[in-house]
DNA sequence: GCCGTTTTCGGCCCGACTGTTTTCAGTCG
């Protein structure tokens, strides 16, 4: 069983738990630990190899037990005994919005829908027949509201796939510079997700200040959309055309800070959060800290909220549950172990991923603007040096001679072209002559060691065979580190395309290992439908002290420009400046990249 | 069922909203 399938039935778990009525605490328990396996960078199954099942936050005794016997023969007992006592067809009703474990409970036993396949069907026709409303607990407007919902899942409304950052944050832009044509409203801001810059955005949320309320949120409700699901005091939804909803909260200023706290999330931050705040006699919400007598303080300014605690601001890209409170809390220490300094934009001195439109005869895409542009590029980001990493030359259709050959009059062809832009426009810009080699299938590159004559150093990644094995992926990527020393960074690691595909998945920690061995940096590439490494292993990987080049992989000049989103992945795996390559002077970076000096 | 720099027992995040109810359970974020 994979870790989401694990966690996904420990979620099923706890639902019959609360069909069954069991002791909260419990069932609560039962999703902490689905949530942590989820976010889990090992597999389960590895962790039961080498004993450390016990370690995985919210796996104690009983829940590692059951672990185990999964591990063992693929199931356990103990689940499905308490699996047993809820029929199949409750599980598919929980994906409906506002029905939950009882409530389906109750209309899989009472309406006698046994058929799980079938359920959504045989429950659309029951409340034609109006036998919903007639069951203890339901009434008109919730057999409405049940219907409405099927019917809405059919047409894709529910359930949405989630979308990349970027589109997400056009989305929000558009919002928001409505919003900004209203005079009453102050401050704006996104929450949620956005606001942490999570690869992929589900629902779009967004916080205003405002004097008037009701004015804002009629103001909001008139922008366009398909159909409105809410409207309160706090706040509103919609679902726009493009089926995105965005939920928009009002606030007064007085306690905009403890409300953009709240609802900035994660759950598990601010859960994280207020288990720490119980420990100091306090209670948090979305309008303040609540002591002991009940006296709620407001904030307006967030970072006065995490003060008051104790501790000091911690960014919402590292608002995951990560460590994150106790570490904000060594910072107020004066610890030395305490929240980093995220990398910023501006200490990015270059961008080390580029395809140009040079054809090389590879098979795989080109890019469509010139070296020339490119360099141009380079300077109007402020950049010290770029460094282009066209595909090697296509293996099947050229001998290694071949290919040879054509890397050689590469080498030269780039050096013409370099020296031409700086006569013309005394740019000091500098370039590294790169390659983005193809590791194969079983780890040997696309690229004869003769041509590496002709390039600084090669970005090694995978572009094919994503479902290998884990041992297997391992063992491939660990031959591809040692096929040559001009092997120094392992492009797009995991190869996954968000919402698209999962990647390779091999036992990162061993792969770890040797990038920090041969000082082999790890790709964080930038490209939005990537973003790869994800952040959860640059998490793991800056532990272990190895190191990341963040890269745009662009294939046209508008792709230098998303560096954002690289360094937003590097900031959610709590990098510092220090644990980006490129964030060094070319002098140092030229130094690393040729192997002749660690940074 | 999990967990521990006050604890191996006695705690465990917080509030809003909804619908069906006469004070609350279920669901959601």
């Amino acid at each position: 069983m994979t870790n989401l399938e694990i966690a996904s039935l420990l979620r099923t778990i706890s639902a019959c738990l609360v069909i069954q009525s069991e002791n909260r605490f419990k069932i609560i328990a039962y999703e902490k630990a689905a949530e942590s396996i989820q976010h889990l960078t090992e597999s389960v199954e590895d962790r039961w190899k080498n004993g450390t099942l016990k370690d995985i936050p919210g796996v104690g005794t009983a829940i590692a037990s059951s672990l185990v016997e999964i591990c063992e023969k693929g199931y356990s007992d103990h689940f499905n005994a308490i699996l047993s006592t809820v029929p199949k067809s409750v599980f598919p009703l929980l994906e409906v919005p506002g029905l939950g474990p009882k409530r389906a409970f109750i209309l899989v036993t009472r309406l006698k829908l046994a058929n799980d396949k079938t359920v959504f069907e045989d429950l659309k026709r029951a409340g034609e027949r109006h036998e919903i409303a007639s069951l203890e607990g339901f009434g008109e407007t919730s057999e409405k509201a049940i219907l409405d919902s099927i019917e809405l899942a059919k047409k894709g409304f529910i359930k949405e796939e989630r979308i990349l950052l970027p589109d997400a944050e056009a989305i929000a832009d558009e919002v928001i510079t409505y919003l900004k044509t209203h005079a009453e409203i102050g401050r704006v801001d996104t929450l949620g997700s956005l606001r942490r810059k999570n690869p992929t955005i589900g629902d779009i949320d967004i916080a205003v200040t405002t004097d008037e309320p009701q004015k804002t949120l009629e103001a909001f409700v008139s922008y366009p959309h398909e159909r409105r699901i809410d409207k309160g005091e706090k706040g509103a939804t919609l679902v726009l055309h493009s089926g995105r909803q965005v939920d928009l909260r009002v606030c007064e200023k007085d306690s905009y800070g403890a409300m953009l706290q709240y609802f900035t999330g994660s759950k598990q931050h601010n859960i994280a959060l207020r288990e720490y705040a119980i420990k100091k006699h306090l209670s948090l919400n979305e309008y303040g800290i609540k002591n002991a007598k009940g006296n709620v303080k407001k904030f307006s300014d967030e970072k006065k909220f995490y003060e008051a605690l104790g501790l000091s601001y911690v960014p919402p890209e590292l608002r995951e549950n990560r460590g994150e409170v106790e570490s904000s809390l060594r910072t107020t220490q004066g610890k030395p172990d305490g929240l980093p300094v995220l990398v910023e934009s501006t200490q990015i001195l270059g961008d080390l991923h580029i395809h140009t439109s040079y054809d090389l005869s590879s098979s795989h895409d080109l890019g469509s603007a010139t070296f020339e542009e490119h360099l141009k590029k380079g300077v109007s980001l402020g950049y010290e040096y770029i460094g282009i990493a066209d595909h090697n030359p296509s293996v099947s259709i050229h001998t290694p001679s071949e290919i040879t050959a054509i890397m050689k009059k590469r080498k030269e062809w780039y050096e013409i072209e370099y020296q031409k832009f700086v006569k013309k426009t005394k740019s000091k810009i500098c370039y590294f002559l790169l390659c983005e080699v193809d590791i194969l299938v079983d780890g040997s590159l696309a690229l004869p060691d003769e041509a590496f004559e002709y390039i600084d150093a090669a970005i090694v990644s995978i572009h094919s065979s994503f479902t290998q094995e884990s041992k297997t992926a391992t063992d491939r990527v660990l031959r591809a580190f040692s096929e040559h020393p001009k092997v120094r960074i392992f492009g797009h690691p995991t190869g996954r395309l968000l919402t698209k595909r999962e990647g390779i998945q091999p036992v990162w920690q061993t792969i770890f290992s040797l990038c920090k061995e041969k000082n082999i940096a790890l790709e964080i590439n930038a490209s939005p439908e990537r973003l790869d490494l994800p952040d959860d292993l640059v998490f793991e990987a800056r532990k272990k002290g190895v190191k990341f080049v963040i890269n745009t992989d662009s294939h046209d000049l508008i792709r230098m420009e998303m560096m954002k989103y690289g360094l937003a992945v590097a900031r959610r795996g709590w990098c510092t400046k220090h644990d980006i390559l490129n964030s060094h002077k070319y002098p140092e970076f030229a130094a690393w990249l040729s192997g002749k000096e660690d940074i």
